[in-house]
DNA sequence: CCCCCAATTATTTTT
DNA sequence: TAATTGGGGG
């Protein structure tokens, strides 16, 4: 019986919201589908769990995926209760996990200013290791070894459980032993590491371990479709026998497996909480009848779901449309088109959404959207802290934090060049393996022995000084003014400002930006006293924080957030976004679903699907899929067919749009017809398809391979080649004058 | 140390 | 097509 006391805090919510958010405190597994107010769910939960239950905030950790996430369920949360929550354990798996290992970082064995190496770090210390060990990258290149041993800790295995099969994953597993012992020299832990190494303190910790199980009743964890083994096994360690966890999920909205995103996570949680009780959360509050009608339908052809149909007790609204473009400039025309009518009724270009499956797509949109003048912004690309110059010049701070950070030092050790080369660094690369240290020791040792060249030990020299004494600035000084002194002392400033073009200006910019944007990370309030400089301790305590906080969040974009645009933004990035007016572009065989996805086999061409879903659902009122008969991809025109997601969603749903009247559209590129007086390859090709009642995009049936589609053609007459995709065989290239081809259609 | 050319290669990316 | 990368020459 819900009191008259509970329904303030159940107000505003459905029967199936409230009775999650005021569920008997047990496990829950909540499948929450899109636009069904799952955020608020979470939020509400805690509140509850405050309020009427009494708990503290710090019996409770909330663990999400983004820091974006995390960010705004704490200020939900402190709208709420109206208290400060900084303390409170809710943040992202990497966070809180880095947190235990700040805390405890004697027991998990790492010394106490550990660095966080970002997937870039890592690259880079990975190509170092590999190039001394002589690794054949020819054959295996980086990307696989950093995989390798990435997927192995996100399985939780260290290199001596991993059991290598073959040739191949011995070298692997070899390189794997090496990069662990260099990390651990060097302080440094990866991202994975961060989960592992946290999860392995309360695995071997059993003080700690009960500590946090007791202190922790609740566990609340969001999008956890998207969690890899390594965190479930996180969950379920920090739960123990006591605790209660709450999940909320969608297993239709699973879009990461690639990434090692274990869908089955949700599919055990069942099994592994005996007396958990799932919910289901399927009335949208975001779309119109017709868009949920169109996503159920969809998702409808994946096997194994969990079963699950959004509804909504609003408008039926506008059919969806289709428009089929003669390529990828008339696909982005028509959009323009569409957004400006929108704006001339009154609309915000903010309201509009661009989503396609790969970045390059953006292109030809943006090309389009310049042209009409209309603002926008694309999402994605490099962010802040990932950018060269901020990299450097978080390098350096580094290395004033840690002296053994090799990374750091190979990165300015000549950035800018001061005169240290190859064969410099070699020596000291050597000298440091043999003795067996860092290669800040190793300069320290080469310059007492004397045992480099006058001018190399001079420009060593003039760098470890350089550090020594920045280091020594930084105790007296805020963060923002050490970063300044930094930024230009070490000469980066000079360097990047007389490098030529806008995009040295850009990188001073960046710089610039950067010892302001260091002004967050400083103590609220001036210290207080009088001031000893050498205790300044917050400058530095604040310069540690703020480079955890550089590695752990790549620092968004925040800039321009506020102005009218045009969003432009991948299906993937669109995930827990909502727009009125949404456009999935590209909805193309082989684009959506992608080629490679297809070519993997029948879970990736679910995820795909499931990731269609995702993109319709991010559609409030109106919802456009488009796609192009012809598309330049990778510098060669190839002809697409219609994507069979838009097949598979039921057609009364959907309405074709014919801008124009079908009139017979040229078949060749405008950029070889505007030249008469050659003829191209491509154009004899297809002058000698067109006697046959052929064409490019047509297609035909042949005796052996079955039904396919002419792709491209070249060559003239009889020894005319076209390359045909066949369903199910695949591309062929086969001779017009011998090939039994029957036109279709 | 810098610059240029040829070769290579091409999803998605929370941390 | 276009962006990146590695090698070779100046």
């Amino acid at each position: 019986m819900i009191s008259l006391s509970d329904t303030s805090l159940l107000a505003g919510l459905n029967e199936d919201q409230a009775r999650v958010v005021a569920s008997p405190e047990t496990d829950l597994l909540v499948l929450a589908g899109a636009g069904s107010g799952k955020t608020r769910v979470l939020v509400q939960r805690i509140v509850w769990l405050v309020r009427q239950q009494g708990l503290s905030p710090h019996q409770i950790l909330a663990v999400t995926f983004t820091n974006k996430a995390a960010r705004e369920m704490r200020l939900r949360l402190e709208n709420q209760l109206g208290v400060s929550l900084r303390t409170m354990w809710a943040g992202t798996f990497h966070g809180l996990s880095h947190r235990l290992l700040r805390t405890h970082w004697r027991e998990a064995g790492l010394p106490e200013h550990f660095q966080v190496l970002d997937s870039d770090d890592q690259k880079a210390l990975l190509k170092r290791q590999l190039k001394e060990n002589q690794f054949d990258t020819e054959r295996y290149p980086l990307r696989q070894v950093q995989s390798f041993i990435n997927k192995n800790k996100e399985e939780g295995r260290r290199a001596e459980n991993v059991v290598a099969q073959g040739e191949i994953d011995q070298m692997f597993l070899k390189e794997y032993f090496v990069y662990e012992h260099t990390c651990r020299r060097q302080g440094l832990v990866d991202f994975a590491e961060l989960l592992l190494r946290a999860l392995e303190l309360l695995r071997d910790t059993p003080s700690l371990r009960h500590h946090y199980q007791s202190r922790f009743a609740h566990l609340l964890v969001d999008e956890f479709q998207d969690t890899n083994r390594l965190q479930y096994a996180w969950l379920k360690t920090l739960r123990g026998e006591e605790g209660r966890i709450m999940a909320v999920g969608d297993d239709d909205q699973s879009i990461y497996g690639w990434r090692g995103a274990q869908i089955e996570n949700i599919h055990h949680f069942t099994e592994d909480f005996p007396q958990a009780v799932l919910h289901r959360l399927e009335q949208n509050y975001r779309s119109t009848g017709t868009i949920l009608a169109a996503a159920n339908g969809l998702i409808q052809n994946n096997q194994g779901r969990l079963g699950k149909s959004l509804w909504t007790d609003g408008a039926q609204g506008d059919p969806i449309r289709v428009y089929a473009a003669f390529n990828e400039q008339d696909e982005a025309r028509f959009i323009v088109d569409i957004i400006q009518q929108h704006v001339r009724e009154g609309g915000l270009r903010s309201e509009c959404a661009l989503l396609y499956r790969s970045n390059a797509q953006s292109r030809a949109l943006e090309d389009a959207l310049l042209r009409a003048g209309l603002p926008y912004r694309v999402y994605g690309g490099q962010r802040f802290y990932e950018r060269m110059e901020i990299k450097n010049a978080l390098a350096y701070l580094r290395l004033m934090v840690n002296r053994q950070d090799d990374g750091a030092f190979e990165r300015v050790i000549n950035t800018p060049t001061r005169g240290i080369g190859q064969t410099t660094l070699e020596k000291l690369r050597a000298h440091a393996r043999d003795e067996g240290q860092g290669l800040w020791d190793a300069s320290l040792s080469l310059l007492a022995t004397g045992s480099l060249s006058g001018r190399a030990a001079s420009a060593i020299k003039g760098f470890v000084q350089l550090i020594e004494s920045l280091d020594e600035q930084s105790m007296t000084l805020s963060l923002h003014e050490t970063v300044e002194q930094v930024v230009e002392q070490t000469g980066l400033l000079d360097f990047h400002a007389s490098e030529k073009g806008e995009k040295g200006q850009a990188r001073v910019d960046n710089l610039k930006e950067l010892v302001s944007a260091v002004r967050h990370y400083e103590p609220a309030l001036p210290l207080t006293g009088d001031d000893d400089p050498l205790l300044n301790l917050e400058g530095r305590e604040a310069l540690g924080v703020f480079l955890t906080e550089a590695s752990l969040d790549a620092g968004d974009n925040q800039a321009d957030e506020d102005q009218d645009a045009v969003q432009l933004m991948t299906l993937h990035t669109a995930k827990g976004l909502e727009f009125p007016l949404v456009f999935i572009t590209g909805v193309e065989e082989g684009l959506f679903p992608h080629q490679m996805a297809l070519e993997e086999g029948p879970d990736r061409l679910e995820e795909e699907r499931r990731l269609c879903y995702v993109g319709i659902t991010r559609a409030m009122k109106t919802l456009y899929l488009t796609h192009a008969e012809s598309r330049r991809i990778y510098g060669k025109d190839t002809f697409c067919r219609r994507s069979r997601f838009i097949g598979e969603i039921p057609s009364q749903w959907l309405h074709e749009v014919r801008l124009r009247a079908a009139v017979s559209r040229p078949m060749m590129p405008s950029r070889q017809t505007s030249t008469p007086q050659w003829q191209s390859a491509a154009t004899l090709a297809q002058a000698s398809l067109a006697e046959r009642a052929l064409r490019i995009g047509q297609k035909v049936a042949h005796k052996k391979f079955g039904e396919g589609v002419i792709l491209q053609a070249e060559g003239e007459g009889d020894r005319t080649r076209l390359l045909i995709n066949f369903e199910g065989v695949g591309e062929k290239w086969l001779v017009l004058g011998f090939a039994p081809l029957q036109p279709l259609d």
